[in-house]
DNA sequence: TTGAAAGCGCTAACAA
DNA sequence: TTGTTAGCGCTTTCAA
């Protein structure tokens, strides 16, 4: 039994009481229970019995204070705007996350930073090696020094996105440029010959990096890139909405829309409608993302597929991989392969 | 200076020497660090001046190993189906968690609870007072016996959402049968006749209270509840545009429907406009959640909105107040006030 | 009001 | 292979 202290709290046993139950010293309990090889298998099995006996879980309080490390990795979002919860990128992403960390017996803990507030003091103070083993940084924005002082810190990281400019940094990335060219030579192959494209904005870098995708599959088939082909918009459906409708204004001959994400792609389909055009007999339409919406959009919109969940696996097996060879590796990344998905919009 | 270790990471400096800089005993420097009011003035300022200049911060384990709390408070999500985060709701409640969090220098540990699979074995061994101090609940499936179970291990516990048959909860919702009242209500006021609902799935709260509603609106005006208006989805877009085709088909003469979702009211939308219906013109349309793709929607959607932050800084309060006093209270609950957006659909 | 000291539960170094 | 022991950094009695 475990016994209970005067709240009524249940105690939780102690290793002392384990080892004691097996029959054996205290030392020895812990090895086996770390895992160590040099225990015998008598041995070995009597402290798992004792062990299962009396539902004995290590104290991490206990642990922590003597090996220095914490068992928590901290999931790190930047100025969490409507988007970013918002999108089935970080449902996928934070579930991959999860799943690992779960295999691994390690704790997620989830920090917010919000704007200046936060920033003007100690930012995220519990952001260290004392409280966590490490990080894991989702939506950082351009510019922003938090990964360098947490490095500062002695914290080691992984970002999800290719951070731009920063060449110590580790990271797991979706491939944007590919996946955007791969949307526009769709298009091409298609017959299409007058292909815009709404870009998402150039201070992100999965916006740059689906611009340069598109540039590139026109370049494969020797098309010059024209600029009133391009059109920026915010990434929000009403952006895409503005942007389409900015792009009709200056080609109506257009016949072809390669949008960089799903939410902006369903306003390019409002506008599209709106200006008396059929999707896609007058134009078609590929989004990015592979959003739910895409699939029971009117059309079903023809868009990218990104691995999120893959992505936050990647992510999260990096950082464990990185703390278990003892911090100080090269910086490393990986690019996951995005999928084209067919559907009525092209 | 703080000194630092073979390997490079700093070392962070401890009470202890604090203690000798502002020349006093640990123990005096942790009253200090923990407000203890029997400290004389020169003594604090002392020893705050120290920590400043050590920039020291106090380390949890230790502190949790003999305080046996741990300053953690776990975020449990159970089966986090591709809905849960996409859904705004998500990130506005995360959001205010998270705030009330970093106010009162606590941890946010996610657990997301996948499927069977870690059911089976022992759910979330991690759930424990060992670990964390208390847990906020949301998106608990009928009939789970996972909130029992981390009562039984002794957890402090605050649900989001009404949970179902559960006298013993803690909870903070929104008032859905309120919100839906008065859309429809609103309806009514506008002079519609024949209003149809959307309801949500019957195994959620929110669905029930969201139909319970809407047959309070019909009957504070004497109107008798018709099951032939009612339809059932499963809060998304597609089962929103299948149920508004089920109901053209039941009655071609409604004028208005409340819908229990936003999603599945863009459904609605749609399947309003291939039936060659305008909106508002021939049906009115109400959704519920004010999601993003409400404002921007074509006729922009009128919609109840749900204070979502809110809702995750009085769980978040809910639970640190029961946390302060000790523990064994009564259970309590808040329901917080919702509002009717109106917009072109109605 | 303060200092000294015990001890929270565990790992790891050292002996045996 | 095993037991013993010294702390990890902190809070909290107990005396003074």
């Amino acid at each position: 039994m475990t016994g209970s202290r005067a709240d009524g709290t249940p105690q939780r046993p102690t290793l002392e009481q384990v080892a004691a139950l097996a029959g054996v010293g205290r030392g020895t309990a812990s090895r086996v229970i770390n895992g160590s090889p040099s225990v015998s298998p008598q041995t070995r099995d009597a402290v798992m019995k004792a062990v299962a006996e009396l539902g004995y879980v290590p104290n991490q309080a206990a642990r922590s204070l003597v090996t220095r490390r914490t068992g928590a990795i901290a999931l790190v979002i930047s100025e969490p705007e409507e988007r970013l919860f918002s999108e089935p990128f970080f449902a996928g992403v934070v579930r991959g996350i999860s799943k690992v960390m779960d295999e691994h017996d390690r704790q997620l803990v989830l920090v917010l930073v919000h704007g200046a507030a936060e920033r003007a003091d100690e930012p995220a103070a519990y952001l260290s090696p004392q409280h966590v083993d490490g990080a894991l940084l989702l939506s950082q924005h351009e510019g922003d020094d938090l990964p360098q002082r947490l490095r500062d810190r002695g914290l080691t990281l992984v970002h999800g996105g290719r951070p731009p400019g920063d060449e110590e940094a580790s990271w797991v990335d979706v491939d944007n440029v590919g996946g955007a060219r791969g949307a526009v030579a769709h298009l091409l192959e298609r017959g299409r010959t007058t292909v815009a494209t709404i870009a998402g904005p150039p201070d992100m870098q999965a916006g740059r990096d689906r611009l340069q995708g598109y540039r590139e599959a026109l370049g494969a088939v020797g098309m010059p890139f024209n600029p009133d082909l391009v059109s920026v918009g915010d990434f929000t459906e009403l952006g895409g909405w503005r942007a389409m409708q900015s792009l009709l204004e200056q080609r109506d001959d257009l016949d072809a829309v390669f949008v960089a994400s799903d939410p902006m792609a369903l306003g390019a389909l409002r506008a599209l409608r709106e200006s008396g055009r059929t999707v896609p007999g007058d134009v078609a339409v590929v989004g990015f993302d592979d959003s739910p919406m895409a699939a029971v959009s009117d059309p079903p919109l023809t868009t990218v597929n990104q691995p999120v969940e893959r992505l936050g696996r990647e992510m999260a097996e990096m950082l464990l991989g990185s703390l278990a060879e003892g911090g100080a590796t090269e910086p490393r990344s990986v690019v996951l392969p995005t999928s084209l998905v067919l559907r009525g919009s092209s």
